[in-house]
DNA sequence: AAAAAGAACGAACGGTCGTGCTATTTATTC
DNA sequence: GAATAAATAGCACGACCGTTCGTTCTTTTT
């Protein structure tokens, strides 16, 4: 899944932060206690606890290995497919497949609700990502609108806010009301979105 | 703020539940914790405990406290207006409000993502609380429908799909980016929902 | 084979948690 | 004002938390 470990110890980190991004699927980056890891991986607190000097860079390093994973499922297979409208519907499907991979329990969208209100590396980090993200979703806005694809006058930001919008109303709705209903209705409201976003037809050409 | 209180056990069973209430806004239900409770209050521990037979009762109580406050700030004064779309935009609008009067920590949507993926009490009363209020919004939008205020092909859970989302993308944004771009955000998103589901005009009629 | 380095273990610390018990104080009722 | 009931305090328990420390076992280097 990632580059090959060269040390023993860098093996031991990788099998480590595999059970620690699962336990933190279900727990949480909070609840994400450094015991029931240990227990997970058939270790002793402390063997788990040498890897990383303190809980909170176990912390840092799940959500960036949550990151990593993310990327590597929405983002780049996105990134095969030509600029605009093909690469912004390849992202946002590829989000839906990842928001329903699980039925609860994203890492990174819980991390946001755990530390928005707080203060400190986890909160920059959390923020650091977001907003990373948003960016690129404005940037894959920002070529549909250059191509034609969208209304001249589309917000990216503005979009791209209603688009993340739609994904947290799938997460939100997937684990209450369940999936196959969540994602119609994540579906439906994209493609609600296009068809409000779409340019206005040339005046001539109109059927 | 709720109705008189009769007996001494009422008067502070309510005035922890007030503490309780905004310390569960900070730290979510699950990082309620009796102890930091009671000091808010002035109170020992086990004085505080003795009001509700368990912590999970407590927290069922300030989750029902939440829901109380979240009807009478956004639905009720909702009420007043006719039926139909005036009424479903003060909904959403004194719902924007409700979703800005803080930064972050509205206790029934940090009660979803703690409780969606267990079960137990809880899940079940954040559940039953959810599909309600889905429910209840989407009468209004029915109301609205059968006004010819929406188009006759609007399918209401769609729409209140869609409305929910927008809140949670406030909700997110906010804590992450600030309060007025999201606010905006949100706002610019409802407008445009209702354009996307505004009724073909008459045939005859069109300017 | 001897020596150095690395990795994991196990026990323990101080702390907080929820939750029972038993007093003691406070309010209500006669 | 005394008697009774309710409300709160105090204390202790067991469990789990993150963290530290010294030891042991394994691996690599000399």
């Amino acid at each position: 899944m990632s580059a090959i470990p060269t040390t023993k110890r860098a093996a031991t980190r990788e099998l480590i932060l595999e059970h620690a991004y699962e336990l933190a699927r279900r727990e949480g980056l909070e609840g994400l206690s450094i015991g029931s890891l240990a227990q997970g991986v058939g270790m002793s607190k402390s063997g788990v606890f040498a890897h990383f000097g303190s809980r909170e860079d176990l912390q840092l390093a799940v959500l960036e290995a949550g990151q990593l994973r993310f990327l590597q499922r929405v983002k780049w297979p996105a990134l095969k497919l030509p600029r605009g409208l093909p690469r912004l519907r390849a992202i946002v499907s590829h989000w839906i497949d990842w928001s329903c991979e699980y039925a609860s329990g994203c890492v990174l969208l819980t991390a946001v609700s755990e530390y928005d209100g707080r203060e400190g590396p986890l909160h920059d980090a959390v923020t650091r990502q977001q907003s990373g993200w948003r960016q690129e979703m404005c940037r894959a806005i920002n070529h549909a609108k250059e191509n034609g694809e969208l209304s001249e006058d589309t917000d990216p930001a503005q979009l791209a806010f209603e688009i993340y919008a739609l994904i947290l109303g799938l997460h939100h709705d997937a684990g209450l009301f369940g999936f196959e209903q969540a994602r119609q209705h994540t579906q439906a409201g994209f493609e609600r979105l296009l068809v409000s976003y779409r340019p206005a037809p040339d005046r001539r050409a109109a059927p």
